[in-house]
RNA sequence: GGAGAGGUGGCGGAGUGGUCGAUCGCGCCGGUCUCGAAAACCGGAGUGGGUGCAAGCCCACCGUGGGUUCGAAUCCCACCCUCUCCGCCA
């Protein structure tokens, strides 16, 4: 959410920022109503200004024995009272509007963040890794021979329908590997420490991370309310809201392992064969709470957490930097992951790194209090709270990685070769073979 | 699911109709003392909003939403949440 006195004072960059994501600018609309409800505050509250003294009189009149002077105040109380609830209705209507308005106009964008309009414009700015050269034509992980008798398009549709899929033997443990590997990862190498949440959250939660209001169709809801995540960025973010934390706790680095829910309703006809893209699957998330001024650093960090993994894995793999158009709605800055499918022949995302600044902190109300610069100890130098910066990506998607190192670990006949970094949770197998077995 | 207790400022914990935005303790900040620190003592400090060049003034906030009253942290109603015990259960 937007911080109203920041488009107050500087209307022009924050039409700027908008039209850099291809908006129309809204600094005059959102001022207009800002006006609007700023005027009607000052009269309701004037109003109940009134209505404070004249209650204090009263309460003087009748303490004095005065029953006559109290009786006239408290007769014109009354009539004034229902004139102020009026214009305190109003006043909060207009408050909640100008609320409603901000919650749904996207961050703005980094000036380092490089214009354009759609995926076409986003910016490699780190390359690493070969693709093996296939002497065959490699396929499409659903396609190859030793994963086949793992993956179970055809249960799944029976179980659930389209975009789910029933998991057995070797693909199922080679999945199990890979989600170990990037938690052990992140705990012992990149110091984040693990936590394990809910999956089921309450409406407040799916507002901090800007999932609502507007993204409300790609989530699922419970009857009684819940809503199933979409990512644990969800609730690792949300662990902080509502806090005011020390500076000195600064930064708070998480990851989580847990299942994830799409509708994926926008995406009718995309990636529908394979398990590209499923109502449920799972990821290991990493975030990131921090200060303002410390948030781009991490956000390095982080990306590099993010391909650490892919480079264990010896998964060629590219990162781009997302330009102003292609971003998500919370983002500041956003770097993708790109993993190589020699099935696809592409690039394919398997982790997106958002910075978001103090956006969803704001709509969170997390908070830290800064610490005191040495020696400037007045009263009026008492650190007052400020919002922190929020950081997530993912580190990674299990599924999508699944799927690359299938790909890239296929063989002619069929089989596919496993990570060697993998072999140690495998309890020393090292491949699947072509009738599916893990060896 | 049943019974009980409770939700107050960074934390702990008072407060049961009118200078209570809230006693007190801890923690925090400044000062005195000290070579320096600790202790002790003195002083300061809630959050959000509105208004003003500023000093300041005003409004709201004691889980949430209603109600009673001239006036509510305090009384009434509904809801949410937490804790304890019992039951059930992975």
């Amino acid at each position: 959410m937007h911080d109203i006195r920041a488009i107050r004072d500087n209307p022009e960059a924050f039409d700027e920022g908008l039209a850099r994501r291809g908006l129309e600018g809204l600094s005059s609309e959102v001022l207009g109503l800002d006006e609007q409800r700023r005027a009607q505050i000052l009269l309701a509250e004037t109003g109940k200004a009134d209505l404070n003294k004249l209650s204090k009189q009263a309460g003087e009149a009748k303490a004095g024995g005065d029953a006559a002077q109290f009786q006239e105040i408290s007769e014109s109380v009354s009539v004034r009272k229902s004139l102020i609830a009026a214009n305190v209705e109003l006043a909060e209507a207009l408050d909640e509007k100008l609320r409603d308005m901000l919650m749904t106009i996207p961050n703005l964008p980094l000036d380092e963040v490089p214009d354009g309009r759609d995926e076409a414009d986003n910016v490699e700015i780190h390359r690493w890794g070969t693709p093996r050269n296939f002497n065959f034509a490699p396929k499409e992980h659903f396609d190859i021979e030793g994963v086949k008798p793992g993956m179970d398009f055809a249960t799944a549709a029976k179980l659930s329908g389209s975009r789910f899929v029933v998991l057995k033997g070797a693909v199922t443990r080679v999945h199990r590997a890979l989600a170990q590997m990037m938690l052990d990862t992140h705990v012992e190498d990149h110091g984040l420490t693990e936590l394990w949440t809910p999956v089921l959250v309450k409406s407040e939660a799916m507002y901090g991370t800007n999932q609502l209001p507007k993204f409300a169709e790609d989530s699922y809801q419970t009857t009684n309310g819940w809503w199933l995540i979409p990512t644990a960025e969800v609730t690792l973010t949300n662990t902080v809201a509502g806090e005011i934390l020390e500076e000195a706790q600064l930064p708070i680095r998480m990851t989580a392992h847990t299942q994830c829910f799409r509708s994926e309703a926008g995406s009718s006809g995309k990636d529908t064969t394979g398990m590209l893209r499923q109502h449920q699957f799972e990821k290991v998330e990493m975030v990131t709470i921090c200060t303002p001024q410390t948030a781009l650093a991490e956000h390095a960090r982080m990306t590099n957490c993010a391909q650490a993994i892919l480079e264990k894995l010896g998964l060629p793999y590219r990162t781009i930097v997302l330009c102003t158009g292609d971003m998500g709605f919370g983002a500041q800055k956003t770097h993708d992951l790109e993993v190589w499918l020699p099935g696809q022949n592409k690039y394919r995302e398997i982790s997106s790194v958002s910075t978001c600044g103090p956006f969803q902190a704001r709509r969170m109300n997390a908070r830290y209090r800064p610490r005191m610069a040495e020696g400037t100890g007045k009263a009026e130098t008492a650190a007052k709270p400020e919002f922190l910066a929020t950081l997530n990506g993912s580190g990674l998607a299990i599924g999508r990685c699944l799927i690359a190192v299938l790909e890239n670990g296929q063989q002619a006949d069929g089989s596919v070769e496993l990570p060697a970094v993998l072999h140690p949770y495998l309890r020393g197998k090292t491949r699947i073979s072509s009738a599916g077995v893990l060896e």
